[in-house]
DNA sequence: TTAATTTAACTAACCAGTCAATCAATGCCT
DNA sequence: AGGCATTGATTGACTGGTTAGTTAAATTAA
């Protein structure tokens, strides 16, 4: 069907929406996120909300959704590379590191979803798990599996692998706040994150490889190649 | 002050609304979280919180203390053991395994709030760094440095370490309910919980030490002498 | 009696969700 | 071309239910 200039515009009013709403959901949580404010910071009337989502529920799988999916895509568009599957691996740990920096919303409706879910209450995360974990999941393991079979990694359990490789991540991000307070550094800080961001790649090439030496190479390689993004998604400043 | 049984049994109201309010907060968050809930779990009349705490918030905040001082409290006596330093990291790690497993509501609140800290809408958590997590850094710290000195463990940035050790941790139990849908695995099964636990801690051995042999070798005794805890805090029955 | 503890009943504010009305393109008819 | 109905997009104003928080009275222990 033909796009209007009418739809086209309403499309842009949609997306505002959406957007606002994963930014008003990332910081407050499902119950304490306002509809208001998602209606004034997409510069939208609050009806309107209504008119392309069902309830607040639906606007709030509708942001789950978006945002699980563009991490499916970045992370299937790695796994696809065409380099040795160690080398994927290497990348996707690093995208996994600068997603969380760059998209910190993304990151913390995630979590927030989670605890939700683990107390018995949402429905939004079975659609999630099947549409954007599921693929995502598969080929992560499969691209372990050959890395072992091929020799080029250690012969350990991809799952346990994984825990490792992105819990540090995570748990970086997530403590930041506390280090912050409790020790003089600011774990946030460009030249902190940098810091991290080498340290745990490097780590993880010098611990999966067969080779430590071709895993430490390949790794510094991967970093060079591949800049700190920009923060997409900066913390609002606080009134 | 002399205890009086009248004041003994107002301590005890004022402990079973705490402990309510504990569950209640960690299982919704501070915005879902209904006081109501948290009076008829207590088994006591709502106007009741408001005599024991100023506000919704005091309340909140007051759980949050309740459940940082035993971190803090079991953590201190860990690491005050009479044992080498490198023991003391690795019941410390087993320790913070623990615990997830069987408060999972501890950390489920503390999670919530980084995320609430980083909004920029916190207050309870300068005081809880300070009175909790300050002390029980400060001795991480000075554990990890006297293993160093003493040549028992790998001379790498503690804090690094311990982003690794408490990563892993903290992800295993934060990415189960997406693993559980995801995969046929259920994470949270006993038998699954019980061999990530010891994969953890072998792994954790095996890197941290200089002597890889001797870090072996105290992680199975360490994992031998610490039977799993029950979990105090099952998860609710879903209605 | 007195002070600490506990409650039933109430209120004020807030907030998700609705509705009727308006606005702006698009196409149609003449 | 110019009016005119149609359809989609958008809004201001409202409401009903929920929930944090209050109050004044009742109960209990010492």
């Amino acid at each position: 069907m033909p796009r209007t200039r009418q739809t086209a515009h309403a499309d842009h009013s949609r997306d505002r929406i959406l957007h606002a709403a994963i930014r008003e959901f990332s910081e407050h949580g499902l119950a304490g996120a306002r509809t208001s404010a998602i209606a004034s910071a997409a510069r939208v009337n609050k009806a309107l909300l209504y008119y392309y989502f069902r309830d607040k529920e639906a606007l709030y799988a509708a942001a789950l959704e978006e945002v699980a999916g563009k991490v499916a895509d970045d992370a299937l568009a790695v796994l696809g590379l065409d380099c040795s599957a160690g080398e994927r691996v290497l990348r996707f740990a690093l995208q996994h590191f600068d997603r969380i920096f760059s998209r910190h919303g993304f990151q913390s409706l995630m979590q927030q979803e989670m605890v939700r879910f683990r107390t018995g209450q949402s429905h939004a995360m079975r659609i999630l798990a099947k549409k954007a974990f599921e693929p995502m999941w598969d080929r992560t393991l499969e691209t372990v599996g050959d890395g072992i079979r091929s020799g080029e990694l250690c012969n350990v359990d991809p799952m346990q692998m994984m825990y490792t490789a992105l819990g540090a991540n995570v748990f970086f991000f997530l403590s930041s706040p506390m280090v912050r307070l409790v020790t003089a550094i600011d774990p946030l800080d460009p030249a902190a994150v940098a810091g991290r961001r080498t340290a745990a790649i490097e780590y993880l090439g010098q611990t999966i490889f067969t080779d430590r030496k071709r895993g430490a190479r390949l790794a510094k390689a991967v970093l060079a190649a591949t800049p700190i993004p920009e923060n997409a998604f900066p913390e609002r400043k606080t009134a």
